[in-house]
DNA sequence: ATCAAGATTACCT
DNA sequence: GGTAATCTTGATA
């Protein structure tokens, strides 16, 4: 894939609505990490919004707390946490100062730097059809596959470490609206949207 | 100071 | 389908 344009980067403006709208209009985006000179990319078909305010589920729920800080700042940053004890996830700061509104990056289909996409996560470059379809299909794998971790909390989006570039929007007919998964709380709430039958969306 | 839970994944039967 | 891995955070005292 050799026709990113590294101009189009989704402006201030997008990050700064409301959770569910960013999480609707950021599938199909391009993501994109500059590293060691080389890019990694793919396109996003997955997402969850998580919203402090009336979201029991949210980090940000129970107000601002040392970890989840960046969270409250405007949207257009990143926001990155360790879990189980073995994993980090990848969230994109959605909404206005103060609101704690997020959104996790889930799925994501590969199209940039694969070699080195395989190496960070199976420790060799060459990889088969079935690993490659699970380099990226889920949100402990994408930040392992993009080496990101604890220093990249709280990067500027709009900066040129970690960015979104626009693409087409995905037709509303191929978008498919469910439940998040893995969490206990207010799991009624219809909040994780994906591409119709993109193999690069999380198994349950 | 202590402790349970966690926005997951890989590997087992 | 079940569960171990592995450690940080946030709640409670």
């Amino acid at each position: 894939m050799t026709n990113l344009n590294f101009q189009n980067k989704l402006p201030k403006k997008f990050y700064t609505r409301d959770a569910l709208s960013v999480a609707n209009d950021l599938l199909g985006k391009y993501f994109v990490r500059k590293i060691n000179g080389k890019v990694l990319a793919g396109k996003i078909v997955e997402v969850e919004a998580y919203d402090g305010a009336v979201d029991e589920a949210s980090h940000t729920f129970r107000g601002k707390t040392k970890r989840n800080e960046i969270m409250f700042e405007e949207g257009g940053f990143l926001y990155v946490y360790f879990t189980y004890g073995v994993h980090f996830c990848c969230n994109v700061v959605a909404g206005k100062k103060d609101e704690g509104k997020a959104v996790l990056i889930r799925g994501i289909e590969p199209l940039e730097g694969l070699e080195i996409l395989a190496e960070n996560r199976f420790g060799k470059n060459q990889i088969s059809e079935k690993e490659k379809l699970n380099l990226t299909s889920g949100p402990g794998k994408i930040c392992q596959a993009f080496d990101i971790a604890r220093d990249e909390n709280g990067l500027n989006l709009l900066g040129d470490k970690i960015f979104l570039l626009k693409n087409r929007k995905i037709p509303e007919e191929r978008i498919v609206t469910s439940r998040r998964i893995g969490i206990k709380k207010a799991v009624e709430l219809p909040w994780r949207f994906y591409i119709k039958d993109n193999p690069y969306v999380s198994k349950r």
